[in-house]
DNA sequence: GTCTATAACCGGATAGAC
DNA sequence: GTCTATCCGGTTATAGAC
């Protein structure tokens, strides 16, 4: 096949990204080469730098979008009247989202000490907006008697620790579908805080 | 001050694994240079080479003692006559051990990546042994009735995840001190399990 | 046991041809 | 937009002097 010419930036950005993506995942930011997202590509390791500024861009970008896609979804999912109809949805919400892009969510996750300072700060902005997401629903929740009183800060961080541990297990293969894994982590979280 | 002459293999040794410990929590495995790691004890980088083989096995050593550790601490903590007892003590311990060795336990969460194959064999191996140990609490838990029944192995996983999330969260100088976060905790995995 | 020096290699990033 | 070639600095690991 004959080599592609002209313009194909729309497509190839997104593959880029894509590529960086899947290599970051799997083996770490640091350990991934410039040289080897151009060979998942199949380009030349200096056609990156069309569709970059540098290596730190593509990671921050990366995270970036990930995290506001993740805010701006679990909106949706957590609008029912209800404290514990709003936790469920964000439990169930959490699972389903980090189910289907769980190289993003692991990035995430893992990568925040390879971010620059000033990239550092806003990612943790971010992240910090999502786990006060919970932590509304859970004050709420106490407020209306629904939960029983406890830290909401400190219950929001374990209770995004219980479903953030998923990725760390969870694997496609394994004996349990994630709908069976969903009804037995929303299980856990509805008894650890209703009264 | 003139510069040491002599053997000093048993203290430097142990000043090795200390430095390489601290610096791979900090920066992570892969970040972190045997140059950065000689000059953090006070040697050139050649030296490292009468303590370790190679960087690999600075890591995986480092990693197989901590587990080794924490598997050895954590029976002395669950030898209670109860389910919930043991379920208490394992709780209990994990958190106390995680805060008095945070930068262990952070490498052992966030550099499995970076080892080569046989040694990650070995570790997950060890990861593995932990995790059993709450998967056997839970079983006897469910058998005696005092645990609700539910999939011992993703119980177990949800909370060594929400448990383990402390290292991502939780800094000394934070607003509320290990024994108040302790309590938090345990009140949480308590109610979840519970029947 | 620790040093200096060096081998052999790989990293990110850029310049200029096409 | 992508290529080749290159810069320059970094990496792990080893050899041999002291």
């Amino acid at each position: 096949m004959a080599r592609k010419r002209g313009s194909h930036s729309d497509i190839t950005g997104p593959k880029v990204r894509e590529a960086a993506l899947r290599l970051f995942a799997r083996s770490g930011y640091a350990a991934v080469s410039m040289r080897q997202i151009a060979a998942e590509v199949g380009l030349q390791a200096g056609a990156l730098y069309s569709y970059t500024a540098d290596k730190q861009s593509l990671l921050f970008d990366l995270m970036r979008e990930h995290l506001d896609d993740l805010n701006s979804s679990v909106d949706a999912e957590t609008g029912q009247d209800t404290p514990i109809d709003q936790l469920e949805g964000f439990v169930r919400h959490h699972i389903r989202f980090h189910k289907s892009r769980a190289a993003a969510v692991f990035i995430a996750y893992m990568e925040l000490r390879n971010l620059e300072p000033d990239n550092f700060a806003t990612i943790e902005g971010l992240r910090r907006d999502y786990e006060r997401r919970l932590e509304a629903i859970l004050r709420r929740g106490q407020e209306s008697g629904d939960f029983r009183p406890a830290d909401p800060r400190v219950t929001a961080m374990a209770l995004i620790g219980l479903l953030a541990g998923l990725t760390q297990w969870y694997r496609e293969t394994g004996r349990l579908g994630i709908d069976e894994i969903e009804e037995i982590y929303w299980d856990l979280v509805r008894h650890a805080v209703r009264v």
